[in-house]
DNA sequence: CGCCATGATGAAATCGGTTACTGTGTACGA
DNA sequence: TCGTACACAGTAACCGATTTCATCATGGCG
């Protein structure tokens, strides 16, 4: 649009070199104050604004840090970015958006934008980076995504949220899924519940098969049987929800309550209940996890496990700032417990018609 | 981390000029086949990647274009982003995220985050910036920041998606506000309401303001009164939805129907009926504006008028391409048209008890 | 009065790429 | 046989900052 003003030419016009030019700037060595004015007026008459690539080149530091997530659209990911934000924002750090777009792809094709991704990222000489999204050693394409993330993670500080690769050993923020997965089950079962049934989410990610297994745990404690017909991976979307709970309720025998994958599943699987006649949580009782503020505006309010969102995407933030500043203390792994929420859509299942 | 490898590395191992190992890079110029294959298995050997600032600097060009927007957590931003993903991938774009954090702060303090990120975008270089949100002459720090902007307008293209800043020309991509208001009453005076409310917004937004001007002339246009203690300006979430409702079934007299200015707060004025006694659509009639998807997960589903965000994403990202890439033919104003999307939150009103 | 710390500044190297310019060697048409 | 064109490759300038090193006053101190 327009060539834009340099410190030469702020210092031809000043009749100073670049470097004092550049000392006003930075603040870095005494400059008279005559001299400084001079400077600073003619930065102020000219807008000039430092070409920070200009600066990064030589300064090997970006203050950029880029974030790699599966689906913005999932208000999960815009919450824990509010948290990632709140916090590198003091660091001054800005932030490089790659959106994976899972929603639609195969895991094939989101390992390849994810490659990518982190190959742009890579070029950019982003500061650090935070993958959001969790992964496990059921697929294929894990290992080598593990082994080249690894590769990365030497040239580049690397903070997993929620997340992890098989044999890789990375700095990581996560929630106790498994927890999670426990707790909102005993709380059902508390509840009195013993046909439970556990839709949603993806058996190759590390979120879903902890939170499973936590629902196993749990049941198994309570010496309660699991019914395989009524696990069932089918993604973490609203549509998905329905989807599955529909499924769920052309069945022969139909579960009284049923832990959703995450908060989006459960909207889809209480929309799917109200549908079909049912109500919630009188008819069948249903949770959620995540905790996003969304699940407290459906009607009935959702039941759910906080997965503490916001804490999660600072203290993710903090730890990666730890890294690339290099400040010792910085913890591999930090594990935040999950929270349970009651709300409406969970109640004593109906008595069973004897 | 590690010292990174560069095209002179490359160049001493291979025997050959930096150049060399340039052309190869880019394509740029014929490169003996041996020489090339040479080149470039040492590329794979030390996983090289170029250094994209020191591209970016002589290039002038860095395939970054920054996005500012006032509140990531409200659904409807991750929506048009999406859309910008979609196309601005494409083109082999990347995105700076900037999130305003409008939800918490007041407006100067708005303003002045604005102006940083914009800074800040600048000092980057981007190609091109996308700002989303609506502005209008109302406020007094708006003739400043369009100033400001329009300062910016000249040194790097930007567009604006559903906003504008008084006195200024800048491209836009926006849904025809007003008409959306004006259908969406439309709708409702042809069910038969003639009480009708509109809660939401701010008023020194022009979206809000626009949608307020739709409603008003729907109102006119059938020959109604518009009482001007039904209309309050509250915000865009779901609590404030709730409170603004809240306030309104307080009152004497009380409205049959509620037009919302986006979705979130249509959702809270539906907690805040159900909560209060009333059901919905039944004793009162409720209508967003947005179409995110969340509109239709809540029980009832919300009528709304579709903004469609990602048409609304993609247009301004192709603009903006334009712009870039300098093709001429770019519109300044694109305007979208809204769409109505009836749901079940909408219904004829109750007989009135005569 | 001489010395040295400090203030104030400039010259030039540097970061890691791209590219304009230049210079070979070879093929091809006249 | 000569001129021209093209394939192939190197040299060096350039992008726009930061920073090291050197220079030169100035002034306090012994």
């Amino acid at each position: 649009m327009m060539k834009s003003v340099t410190v030469y030419d702020i210092a031809k016009e000043a009749n100073v070199s670049v470097a004092t030019v550049s000392r006003v700037l930075n603040n870095t060595a005494p400059v008279k104050a005559s001299t400084r004015e001079r400077i600073q007026s003619l930065i102020n008459k000219y807008q000039f604004q430092p070409n920070a690539l200009a600066r990064s080149l030589i300064k090997k530091v970006t203050g950029m840090i880029g974030i790699i997530l599966p689906d913005i659209t999932n208000p999960f990911f815009p919450e824990v970015l509010a948290g990632l934000e709140q916090e590198a924002r003091k660091q001054g750090y800005t932030f490089f958006l790659c959106d994976t777009g899972s929603s639609n792809l195969d895991i094939k094709e989101q390992y390849k934008r994810e490659t990518q991704y982190l190959n742009i990222l890579m070029e950019k000489q982003v500061d650090g980076i935070i993958m959001i999204g969790g992964r496990i050693d059921l697929h294929k394409c894990s290992k080598e995504m593990a082994k080249e993330v690894a590769e990365i993670n030497k040239r580049v500080p690397l903070v997993f949220i929620n997340g992890n690769l098989p044999g890789a050993k990375f700095h990581r923020v996560v929630i106790d899924e498994e927890a999670g997965g426990r707790m909102v089950t005993e709380h059902l079962i508390g509840l009195g519940h013993r046909d439970i049934a556990f839709i949603g989410g993806y058996s190759q990610m590390s979120n879903t098969v902890e939170r499973l297994q936590g629902f196993r745990m749990a049941m198994e404690r309570a010496g309660l049987p699991v019914r395989e017909e009524w696990i069932d991976h089918g993604g973490f979307s609203v549509q998905r929800g329905k989807n599955m709970m529909g499924r769920l309720l052309e069945m022969d025998t139909v579960p009284t309550a049923v832990v959703c994958a995450n908060d989006l599943v459960g909207i889809g699987a209480i929309k799917a209940a109200v549908k079909s006649g049912l109500q919630v949580p009188r008819d069948v009782s249903i949770t959620g996890v995540d905790g996003v503020p969304l699940a407290a505006s459906v009607i009935p309010e959702l039941t759910t496990m906080s997965l503490r969102c916001l804490e999660l995407g600072r203290a993710a933030a903090s730890v990666l700032h730890g890294l690339i500043s290099k400040s010792g203390d910085v913890q591999t792994l930090t594990i935040l417990q999950p929270e349970l929420v009651i709300r409406e859509s969970t109640s004593v299942p109906m008595q069973k018609e004897a």
